[in-house]
DNA sequence: TCGCGCG
DNA sequence: TCGCGCG
């Protein structure tokens, strides 16, 4: 299931995709003067910019990015020492562009901060057998690594792939904040703010006049959101010092890159401290005792030093009137683990009596950033109800770990998905793994818990339960995937190898691609569509290819196609005119022209109203992915088996079958011989059954693309 | 095309859905002692709901609505007197709800404002023969009359397709500013202003003790936003002169209920123009000169009295469960004039101090439905920030005019559109109709001037200059409908009667059906997916059905089948197991079972980019509609032409044939044919020909409900 | 011109 | 304290 960690060169994707084990990087590729351990797990999350200006980002555009605890994680974390769990980390969270005018920048607890998801492991690590292909743990170094973006050796032929242009990689940058970087230097700030970073190859412009705090590693060199800054006092005081003579405020605010008007509040409260003199109108000059001693913000990090500056952030000036470092843990404290009484958060944050907490709880209601729920008097992440339809509530899941648990808590939630594994997205959905040994024992088996029936009680049709749910999958390896509600996954054997696993072989590159680029794969899938009790249908395009011939042989291309359950049930869909692929996933060489494809599964359960508009929706968007073990719909059940026969059946101390003298669509869905061992591709061909037995058909229709029609 | 005037009784769509011409309403219908002509043609325009709470509606995802000039359309009118002109009619264009916090409001230059667009014509009308069927030049009866949501005799049957609880019907309204009202009442104010209303069923409430501006129609009772209240000035010589010596800038902006910022602006201009004088700090009194006339600008307008208040619907006064009438009414006061502080707000209500609403506003506050700044204290709608892309910018056009030329003006822009004719969505589309004589001569034809060379010239493929689109088209009837870019429209026949011009049967009806409603017709459509250059597809499922029996029979099933460009290119795609539906309109009875027929028209052009996930896209989702004439795609022309054969040709002195030497893709999409005169069939196909051109290809796939496939 | 930080 | 309109 994981790479060797021997074998650091085999392309593929990227490993935290792949789910490879970390190799050591190239040290003539990866020696950022650090020494520092760059992660070759690093799986890049990204958001698609909104709109690419001139080909360069758009940053009005971004939106942060955020998760939230899976509860059921959390209650398992909470039961199982050992587990992962998944810690908040987010900058401004569930809020804009520009969220940084008027709300917070959060730090973590930890003094992480970012946008993504750190990881965070309570209890103790599977005894020696844990090897985390992502940093589950989030090391510091390998966490600042990833967040600068720096890309090891095997990884830099998928730059392309991970980040591209018109896309962002990072809103707020995943840098720990007032702890130790790489080598132990000591990074600017230890207060709260706003990190924004540019990326290497899209780079904003601009020279880099005025020093400004940044941390440059890996080529990438991150700014402060200007207006943000936590130094801006001691900018002023510096320019001001470096001036000689008094500064006219204009000036000020221009050496310092923020507005005006935070400059202001800044001076006018620096002159009341007297460390500044209002010379004369909107004229500034040093206080009395102010001279000597600069404080040592502004230093080159070790890594910047060692590096040119060649790309310089040109950050809008936000401001960004800060929280302060107690709402911020308050905050972020809800945002992981969910609603929470006022005592309990005073608790966790180390306080004593809601008195502690009281005050800064209301303040953050009062700034919606919090919701206080009268009935249960439980404090929560504010989550705005309409979210301003799908867009709003993005997640953007860093993918770190091998089994991720979503929860999507608002409604419309987006979530946006690349390079993850084990992947269950729905309500009231259990996981169970058991992994098979690994082939070359680098990899360690996590075990997860058996389902237990309290879990298993919430995996009927969630219909009514669910709220809509807007996924986008992109560019993605996707190996055991749930989407849906109720879903049930279970699977003892390692995945089959797909194109990430290849030991030799060119990389995936779904972007521009080159003709002859002989031997790269380009898993394409096509436009689908599925719809439940209307009917279903799943037409797909030209992008639709095969990967049929998978180096490691396990599953063929039938067992591929078959576990997207396109093909399995009932008469297969078929048009006239089309070089059909059946599949979606499986290798295949393409064109330079097999451009977007794309997939959208489009789940819709008419609600009981009796408006149709009313329906609940489950839009599910596969661009370029690989998809593997996937299930789509609603209480679906999954069980991938046997693989390398470990010892561990499928009914072993895992086992999570459901019932299935449960009545109704789940019992339907669930085919009669799901529990037996099963060859591979009878396992597949069980889940995808499953699929489409809850989906009731599914059909697919695919295009040429020499097959034109000129409309006539 | 038009309904006899003498049948007002027919139901049907609503008139200007269906192009119908305006009947006599039946007076006890709908005589309100006005006399004002109540237009039939009133084409509700809505936005749905973003979250019904409760199944109500839930106010907090309203947003203003705005429109921009079309450049385009400014320019051609200029130089051609006699088009319509798409007057300017923003509240606060292109921001959100928020927007009067900071922005100015704009008034058309000919006077009228509001949230909708209004239609100016320049130049003369086509000698006697204009008869509109939307208020094309919207009088100001009509204007008034529709803003105040009044339905026709003919239109109260459709009130629940027209106003579905879950849906918001306006947000601003469209009332005619400075302009003769009803009966030639003045109008209050001269100047621009920001008028929003609220309509019957959602009575502000409140008496309103201090008298403020405010136009009383129909039930409804419209009031100006404070803040932007055009009358300022004279408000302010009036609080002037009444207090007879000079007074606070504070205590002025109480009486006139603006802020403080606002009020200055005004005041510092008046002191510009000696009308006022500064006689302190922040103290005011009276210019020199300034003594007498007070401007009468609140009387209730003439509709008021005497119009018994029937139409107020059955919407419970509290949209939000838990809310108090108070509460909603304070909700939408601030929903409708911006941020107030709690005076403003308490005295808007009828009430006298901030005791009277602050434990209202708090409550409001804490739920998330209010937000309150402490710099301004203020309290407005809560709109969180990143509202999500998309929907930020809601374009909700409120049909008035047979022909709507929009320009989304911004990225994402989000347009919903119901029951329209004669749409061009995009830029640098142009539109030239050639109306032949209707039926029964209640219709006239509307000349459009024939395009310029100017405007042809901007036809070009946009693919570079385009912003993405999503364009949602909702259970309407739409008639020569162009979506996409460089859209070039030309016909000159009456469209062929659609579902609408039914003289007898049942009214459409989208929502709930009863079984063994005969005679309803169900326009279903499908789920639709277009893609260009990767090739498309065109799936639809069981909701695809056929109008074809159209009454007026001029055009076959065929025929409208072609013009959606599903069928016409190239070999039908089809699949073996479905009962194809290759027209997504055509009438037919449908069972209640057929909820939530969709057709998503993706249109990706990918960008000169190298990345094909820069593409830009035009997603068009078309739902329950009557599609006739409508092309989709990019750079597309349209030609229908003889119909009931006019004496002008196609090639008249509209003839806005494109440039056929144009290179690239439009000439390619260009029929060689296209000029010539075809019988209506041809020259539907040509127009869909040319759709599909620009498509490259249509494909279509649909199964029946009948057929399952079990999954295995 | 402008100083503006303002709550 | 506050005058603030400011672009």
């Amino acid at each position: 299931m994981q790479e060797p960690a021997a074998a650091p060169q085999a392309p593929g994707l990227p490993a935290a995709a792949a789910g490879m084990a970390e190799a050591p990087a190239d040290p003539t590729e990866t020696d950022h003067g650090e020494g520092s351990r760059v992660p070759s797990s690093t799986a890049v999350t990204r958001r698609r910019a909104q709109r690419p200006l001139g080909g360069l980002l758009c940053l009005g555009t971004l939106q942060h990015t955020w998760c939230a605890l899976h509860s059921d994680a959390q209650r398992a974390a909470t039961k199982d020492p050992g587990k992962t769990q998944k810690a908040k980390a987010s900058c401004c969270p569930g809020r804009g562009p520009r969220s940084c005018q008027e709300g917070p920048c959060f730090a973590s607890p930890s003094g992480f901060l970012g946008a993504d998801i750190c990881w965070r492991q309570t209890g103790q690590l599977p005894t020696g057998s844990h090897q985390p292909r992502g940093p589950v743990l989030s090391p510091p170094e390998e966490q600042l690594a990833e967040a600068c973006g720096t890309l090891s050796a095997e990884q830099r032929p998928f730059r392309e792939f991970l980040l591209e242009p018109h896309e962002i990689l990072l809103r707020g940058v995943n840098l720990r904040w007032g702890n130790r970087g790489p080598r132990g230097a000591a990074l600017p700030c230890s207060r709260g703010g706003c990190l924004l970073g540019s990326l290497p190859w899209t780079p904003l412009g601009g020279s880099p006049s005025p020093p400004q705090p940044r941390i440059d590693c890996g080529g990438t060199r991150f700014s402060f959101c200007p207006s943000c800054r936590p130094d801006l006092e001691q900018k002023i005081l510096q320019v001001l010092r470096g001036a000689g003579s008094p500064v006219k405020a204009a000036q000020l605010a221009k050496d310092c890159q923020v507005p005006k008007k935070r400059l202001n509040q800044v001076l006018y409260r620096m002159k009341e401290e007297a460390k500044v003199h209002l010379e004369g109108p909107a004229t500034w000059r040093l206080g009395e005792g102010q001279t000597g001693e600069v404080v040592p913000t502004e230093r080159a990090q070790p890594c910047q030093a060692a590096r040119p500056q060649q790309e310089v952030a040109a950050i809008p000036e936000t401001p960004c009137p800060q929280l302060s470092k107690r709402q911020m843990e308050i905050y972020r404290f809800l945002e992981a683990s969910g609603p929470h009484k006022a005592l309990s958060i005073a608790q966790a944050l180390g306080m004593r009596t809601t008195k502690d907490v009281n005050r800064d709880l209301y303040t953050l209601r009062d700034r919606h950033l919090l919701n206080y729920d009268q009935k249960t008097s439980a404090w929560a992440v504010y989550q705005p109800e309409n979210s301003g339809g799908r867009n709003q509530s993005a997640t953007v899941i860093y993918q770190q770990n091998p089994i991720t648990m979503i929860c999507q808590n608002g409604p419309y939630s987006h979530i946006s998905i690349e390079n993850s594994e084990g992947i269950q997205i729905g309500h009231g959905n259990t996981i169970v793994r058991q992994t098979g040994s690994a082939e070359n024992g680098s990899a360690a088996p996590l075990h997860l818990p058996p389902t237990t029936p309290a879990d298993a009680s919430t995996q009927g049709p969630l219909a009514g339960a669910c709220s809509p749910q807007d996924i986008r999958i992109e560019k993605s390896v996707l190996r055991r995937v749930q989407l849906g509600h109720g879903n049930e996954m279970s699977f003892h054997s390692p995945p089959a190898e797909g194109p990430a696993h290849s030991p030799s072989g060119s990389p995936p590159v779904w972007g521009e691609r080159q003709e002859g680029d002989v031997g790269a794969r380009d898993p394409a899938g096509g436009h689908v569509k599925i719809l439940t009790r209307d009917g279903a249908s799943v037409p797909t395009e030209q992008g639709v290819g095969h990967w049929g011939d998978v180096r490691g042989g396990e599953l063929a291309t039938e067992d591929l196609e078959a576990r997207l359950g396109v093909t399995a049930p009932g008469p297969p869909a078929s048009c006239s005119h089309t070089p059909l692929g059946m599949s979606l996933f499986g290798r295949r060489t393409v064109s330079a022209t097999s451009a977007s494809p794309e997939a959208v599964f489009e789940i819709r359960t008419p609600e009981p109203g009796p408006h149709p508009q009313g329906d609940m929706v489950q839009r599910v968007q596969i661009t370029s992915c690989f998809l593997e073990d996937t299930a789509i719909g609603n209480s679906n059940r999954m069980t991938a088996s046997p693989g390398p026969a470990g010892p561990e059946g499928p009914a072993g101390p895992g086992d999570t079958r459901r019932d299935h003298g449960e009545p109704g669509q789940d019992a339907a869905a669930a085919p009669s011989g799901g529990e037996r061992p099963h060859s591979a591709g009878q396992a597949a061909r069980d889940s995808i059954s499953t699929l489409a037995a809850s989906l009731e058909a599914v059909s697919l229709e695919s295009r040429g693309p020499e097959t034109e029609e000129d409309g006539r």
